[in-house]
DNA sequence: GTGGTCTAGACCACA
DNA sequence: GTGGTCTAGACCACA
């Protein structure tokens, strides 16, 4: 696990986005159990309240779910998965494509661009 | 001019990288003064020894020269700055189809998000 | 180590120019460790800066390279020290017969006088 | 007229040095008149006295001489100034073979760097 | 201990 | 006013 905090952004937000990306990618599968707050605190090098923090957030938005005594886990739910891993997507597209017109590409360049790119 | 520093990237370097990006989308044009150190560091609320160590590496890649005494330009080789342009174009295109491939899209996946875009 | 440094030359080329040549006559070997940043702003009698400012020049010609936290290291690229090693025979050399030519010599008389050097 | 002293020497010895290599490659002339102290004074941004000084030993040497109330004129005596002139060839000659040395060159090497020179 | 970054601030040349 | 140099000194990461 390795994470670069960036400045001004809260660093509970930046621990929600990297689970929530975790989940999304599918490194935290679905209905798996997910680390201890005391071992996400030490993996993030953070304070545990700040992973019980973020955690409750990812639990408000049903990406994960207590169980009472023993443990939290990812849901189970892949539509909700689906839900965010769509937004997730829409994010960083739109990210890209703002960045392309910001130099004065449009659609036919970026198909062009990526027409050039080898998959593998 | 509003520019939020990261965390664990030197200060220069970001500067070094918002600037090429100021002249790689025309923001500063080919031949065109830019700022003097002092107002650099002003804007950017750095030393002016931070600015200096930017520009000199951005005079290194020919991005710009210096007039001594009367300041520093944008180079008008547009060729120079097309190579930079391109590269920059490379790698945002390269992060995004790598994130595309950690959610275990492919290229039909990214040909049909970007179909449905619209443009303005 | 000694060095005496001249006016209207800054001094970080003149530390450039210095270690150039003790890598070029082999003084500092291919792979061979140099002394610290902070050992050679001893030696050199300048700020710690001054010489990271010119090792810094030296990394970005390739005639030294840097393991991190480790220190630095003349590059063991027997080339590009030859490289450097011929551009400073050169420079020698043009220097030598532009003085040369300013005393009205010429080829000949240059070869009479080194015809009666004596080589120990 | 032109000069960057440099640190560590006697600037009337660096003055008397570049004066001596006018006279030695005939920019001044055998018997012409050099200009006045003051003049000279003015050109190499020095106090007049730093010339008198320069200009006594290089009288001392027989390279200049005064007449009384009429300015100082190089010597006419060719013999001397070839003398002088031998002797600078001598020095910059050793100078550059021992930097040659220095990168083990040898005899023959340096034949054969010369060898590769255009002469104009 | 190693390299590296950054600031504050003085000072320089050029014109 | 412009770029450029240099120092003193604090501080950081890495290991």
């Amino acid at each position: 696990m390795c994470i670069k905090f960036e400045n001004n952004i809260p660093i509970h937000i930046q621990i929600i986005n990297h689970i929530k990306i975790l989940i999304i990618t599918g490194i935290y599968k679905p209905g798996e159990k997910i680390p201890s707050v005391r071992d996400l605190a030490l993996e993030y090098k953070v304070n545990p309240n700040t992973i019980q923090k973020s955690l409750s957030e990812l639990e408000n938005i049903k990406l994960i779910y207590t169980e009472s005594t023993n443990g939290k886990y990812v849901t189970d739910n892949k539509s909700i998965i689906n839900k965010y891993k769509n937004e997730y997507i829409k994010t960083l597209t739109n990210n890209y494509i703002n960045k392309m017109k910001e130099l004065n590409l449009n659609k036919d360049d970026i198909n062009e661009i990526l027409g050039g790119i080898k998959w593998n």
